[in-house]
This record gives structure tokens, sequence and C-alpha cells, in this order.
DNA sequence: AGAGCAGATGTAAGCGCTTACAGAGCCGGG
DNA sequence: CCCGGCTCTGTAAGCGCTTACATCTGCTCT
């Protein structure tokens, strides 16, 4: 094999290989290997030959052949939903961050719209050496199992499964906690918006929201289930106008729910705080920015993008993967729409870090 | 070579090879690659003894060994510089969208936080067959042309550069539309806030600002040149407040900044737009929830990705480079801030669609 | 002066796939 | 009954790298 290749003296810049480096140099193609990878020892004088043959040919080694040699793809998968809002976004900055650093590249997968997503996951897996994927709706627990055993896989904000390693954000206390500063402002109808069995992630946030009540001896109202969709904020609105729905508090799973509320019911003549509190989770920016603020849960999702990429590297280093969940806390912020008198909470451009909070 | 390895009859699933397949399924690894790839003709007979052992074993192929032997990674790169706010996220939805449509996976790589990234480029084109650059800030323009030549390379939204492709959303035109709207409003005193020589796109808008001053025969007063960051505006809103500069009209670069602006204003006790009008680029969701509405520019964004991952794939199938610039139409949106009486930009649920718009 | 050794370089064997080409059955028509 | 032409399968030659090992210098040490 390695048989000599045809290669004029002028080969085009395109298409040069390890070997038509080494000719132009006057070395062996291992002496550009060492040279490039900074392995083994080449004199300088060699080493600079080596260099401006590559110049010359303004050489690009072939990622794949490295790979194939090295039996590292050099690369993570990250799977996520899609990237609307600054959740995901956050993530995988983090993520992405994270891996640069040690040295991999990232590949990036969005399920939605993808009509057969074992296959395009099966075919991720292909390419890289360990995937992290954004909750378990985004994975069926099938291919999963299937990438487990083969690739270090890490669960992102998803339901843990048997056996596979999974990270997140605390949810359930930030939310009993955040429930109970709304029932300290004296509102006694609270509702819950949002779709527990949609997420796993608000499905511990509903569970806080029932917990603060039973601590209090009160029994909270049933959750109103509604999808992520911005609109159908708009639609809860509606429904609360109408009188079909009766509180004085929502509880919303997460900002674009809350501010799509808040922003109708506002239009209709309504008060918030004062008729109707309403409060989110994620500290989007437009939080920021709405009269009254909007109080929230900041979550540290780009330390999460961070903690996942780690996680893999350790992973794919043969290091043993962690038994529990690990969880990152979380930060409720305190702005107007509580009910809070909030007087510098109209300093948006100030962040959340200014705003009243509770550790 | 291709001497057989060892394997034992209860070889673990990790590690399956096409040789570990061919040998469960009694047949060679020729077959079990053409079974795999769908590729020439095969009984169904043995087609189902592949499968079959595939299934067994677990098996997933090793991307990298196909990707040296098809001479293509099958892999895309995209390089922004990072992920805040919609606009970068809506183009890598749309680029990894069309990708996946295409059968190649993305390999993002952000640009801010790297210490070398001529280096970190390089060692992307090693792993993709062609690369997309936002912005030209992000590619210095000598990686740029070392890898042009090599891989094939578009610009999106960037300066264009001596022979490399390129994309990007109208806005010279736009600005100017939206500069004249607010002319009308009897604004005389407009400020261009943001920094021309800061990015091509704005540098366009700048010109369309200035343009349509010329068109009425007024002069424009000196841009106020400020960076993107969100505290910015804020910044930008004490000189207002101060009397250092003095304006009846803020178009800004885009909506962070308008957002940050208009926000500190009302604190201060101004009226937006009564005192002074402010618009925006981008059509950010926040623009929609503001009071008033934010007249701001939506551009075709998630199009614009899509169309990079279709000028890339065009090129990695042999296609010529467009010659031109291919520029994708931009829409003013009018909402409340520019001074328009805007009695539904009280639904921002219902989105730009449903505001009052210039064609 | 010869042995021993370290540094520099070359040789060649893979890494796990794809695919051109060849070969083996099997059919029907002359 | 033979032969051309199918269909199906196997053989083997790479794809462009990395790296263990061999080789070759030129020293230093005794």
């Amino acid at each position: 094999m390695a048989t000599a290749r045809e290669h004029g003296p002028d080969t085009p810049s395109v298409g040069a290989t390890i070997y038509s480096v080494a000719e132009r140099a006057g070395v062996s193609i291992a002496t550009v290997s060492r040279v490039l990878q900074g392995a083994g020892t080449v004199s300088s004088t060699t080493t600079q030959k080596v260099l401006d043959a590559v110049e010359q040919l303004n050489y690009v080694p072939l990622g794949a052949a490295r790979s194939l040699a090295v039996r590292h793809h050099e690369a993570y998968g990250l799977v996520l939903p899609e990237l609307t809002g600054p959740y995901y976004s956050e993530l995988l900055m983090g993520f992405e961050s994270r891996a640069a650093e040690l040295g991999q590249s990232v590949t990036l997968m969005l399920t939605d719209g993808k009509a057969d997503l074992a296959r395009a996951v099966r075919q991720l897996a292909t390419r890289v050496d360990a995937i992290a994927v954004l909750g378990s709706a985004a994975m069926p627990p099938a291919v999963a199992r299937a990438l487990h055993g083969q690739k270090p896989v890490v669960i992102i904000a998803g339901a843990p499964q048997e056996g596979i390693e999974s990270v997140g954000a605390e949810n359930a206390h930030s939310a009993e906690q955040l429930t109970e500063h709304v029932l300290t402002h004296g509102r006694t109808r609270l509702v819950f918006v949002g779709d527990p069995e949609g997420a796993p992630d608000i499905y511990e946030r509903h569970a806080g929201f029932v917990a603060a009540h039973r601590a209090r001896g009160a029994e909270p109202a049933a959750p109103v289930r509604v999808p992520f969709r911005e609109g159908e904020g708009e639609a809860v609105a509606e429904r609360i106008l109408s009188g079909e729905i009766e509180a004085d508090a929502l509880v919303c799973a997460n900002d674009e729910l809350a501010l799509g509320i808040m922003s109708r019911l506002q239009d209709a003549g309504r008060d918030v705080p004062g008729d109707v509190a309403v409060v989110g989770w994620d500290d989007v920016m437009a939080s920021r920015y709405v009269r009254p603020g909007m109080t929230t849960v900041s979550q540290p999702v780009r330390e999460l993008g961070v903690l996942a990429a780690d996680r893999l590297h350790h992973r794919v280093q043969g290091g043993e993967p962690h038994a529990e969940r690990q969880v990152l806390a979380t930060r409720v912020i305190i702005r107007g729409s509580c009910g809070c008198a909030s007087p510098r909470n109209t300093h948006p451009g100030r962040s959340g870090v200014t705003d009243d909070e509770q550790p």
C-alpha cells in the first residue's frame, strides 16, 4: 500500500495530502505527521522545510483520516429540540466553549422537524465520540438505550433513564420557594400554567408548586395544561378574561407563557400584579424590559452546557459515569409582577443582579 | 491487508466493526456495506442476516472510515460569533435544517472567546466539506483566503471579499425606508445609534439612513458609535438625558440597543415616542412586548441560513460560486415607537404580521 | 578505538470503510 | 446442451493519516 501518488511539481493546492507535502519537503510522511502533531522529535531545519511545504501547498489535513488512525472523532454531539429563546442557545454556548477548550468540535442536531429521529441520532452517533441530549423527548428511550453502551450519553434536563447519566438544573425547590413567595403576598387562588407531563423540568416545577401549598395546608388547583408556544399565553389570558379560569396569581412554566399572558391581560385593562400576579421561569431578556418586571427564576443554563461537555469528556477518557443526577442550583429573581413593590426593577439594563433577590 | 480480526463468538457490542458483522452474518464485508448503504443488489435473505447481525452486535459504523473511503466528510461547518439573541439562533436553525435535508451534519464553531481563531478555523476545515461564516469579523480575511480554494466558503452578512461567495439580507433600502418613515413624522433631529464600521450590515443601514436624509436635502447628524452590548443602550440614554446628545428620533442599529435606550428614557420620565422616537432593527421578541411596540425591521434570518447551506451544497457538488452577493428582502415593521398611533400594536402575541406594515 | 546511547528519520502496518472488478450460479433461447 | 447474460457475492485495493519499530548518524565515555 501507500504507493507513490502522481503529483506533478506544480500540484494544485487543492487536494494536497501528507504525501505531497512530504515529497515537497523531501522527507517522509511520518516526519510530516510528527511536525504537524508536535509529537516526537524533529530537527528545526526539517520542521521548517515541512512548514514551508505545508504553506506552499496550502495543505489542510483530512480529519477523517486522522480520526480513523487515532480512533477518535474528536467531536461531541449535542441534540437539542430547537433553538428559539435563550435557553437552548445558552446551553449550546456553554457546551461549545467547553468542548473547544477540550479540543473537541461539536456537531449539532436539532430534532424539531426531523421525520426519522432515531435514524438521525444513529447517524450522528457515527461521527462523534459521545452525545449529550437535551430532554428525554428529544431522544426516544429506545435509541438512547441502543446508543448507551456504544457511546457515552448524557441527558440534560431530562427524565433520568436507567443507567444513563444525567444532569439538570434544580426545579422543585425553587418552584416551592417561588410559590411560597407568591403565597406570602396573600394570594390564595394560584394556578399553575404549563404541562407537567410535557417535560420533566415542568413536572418538577409543578411538584414544587404543590409542595408549597401543602406546606401551608392548602390544596393547589389543577394546572392549566398548555404547551409552550408563545401564542398559548394569549389563549390562556382569554380564558382568564372570560372567567373560565379564576385566579389571583399565575405561576407559569416559563417566561414566554408568562409574558404572553401578562401582556394580554394588561391590554384588556387588568392590573398586573394588582388584579392578578404573574410569575415565570427562565429570566429571559424580555422579562427585564416589561412593566412590571417579571418575577422569575434564573437557571445556570450555560453552566449546564459546560457540565455536559465535561461529563462527556470524562467518559470518553474512560471515566466512570456519575451514578446520580447532577443538579445545579437556580435563583429566584423577584421583580414586580409577583406583587412586590419594586422601585428598582425599573432599570432593566442593569440585569437581574440588581433586583431584589432571594438567595 | 484486511486480515482476520480476533473476535470471540460473544464479542461485546462495543467496538463492533463491519468485520464482526460480516463474520456473524456469514457474509463478506462488501455485502454488509452494500446492505447498509442500500447500494448494489443483495438478496432479501442475506439482507436479513446482515440486519440481524447488526442488531445483535449493536453495530454503529465508524463515520471516519466511511468519510475516508468516500472522500467526503458529509458535514458542513458554520462559524458564528456567538449565540445571544434570536438572530444567530434563527440562522443556525435554518442552516441545520437544510443541511439535514441534504444529509449533512453541521459542525458549529463559536468565535467569541477563542484565543486562536485562525487555528480553530483551520481545525474546523479539517473536518467538514465546506464552511459558512457569519460576518467578516468572525473570519480574518487571511484565513478566509487560505481556506478559499481548499473548501467552498460562503460569507453570511459580511463584507464581500474578493472571490468569496456571499449572501445577506437587504439593509440600505429598508433603512432608507425606515428613516424616511420617521422623517414623515416630522422629526428633524434624527441620530443613528450604532457603529457603521463595526459590521457591514450596520454600515449599509447607516448608508440608508444617510440616503433618506439626502433625498430630502437634509444633512444627517454624525452617528453615535457604540458597540452592541445591551448595557450600551442605557449609556446612550444617559447621554441623551444629560443633553449631550440632542435628538427627537433615534434610529438604532438593532433592537437590543433600541430597547435599552427606550426603557431607560421612559424610566427617566421621557415620553417615547412623544419626546423622542426610537426605532430598532431585527424584530426580536421583546420588541412586541414593550410599550409602545418597537418599530423595527424584520429580516429573513432563517432563510439566510437555508440559503447558506444550499450554496455550500451546490459548491460541494461541483457547482460554480455565484459571482455576486445574493440578497434577501427585509420588511419594515411599524409599531408605536416611531410615533405612529398604533391601536393594534397592543396585541403583541399576534406577531408582527398583524401590525401595520410597509411592504 | 569501540561500545553505548540519544536524537532524527524512515518503513510499513494498520485504522474501518467503499467499490471496481471478478467469479459463481442460474436461467432461457438457439 | 451450450452459451450469453442475469443476479448475487466475494476479493482486494485503496482512502490519508498515526505510530511502533527499525535504522542511521554522530557523540560521549571508558
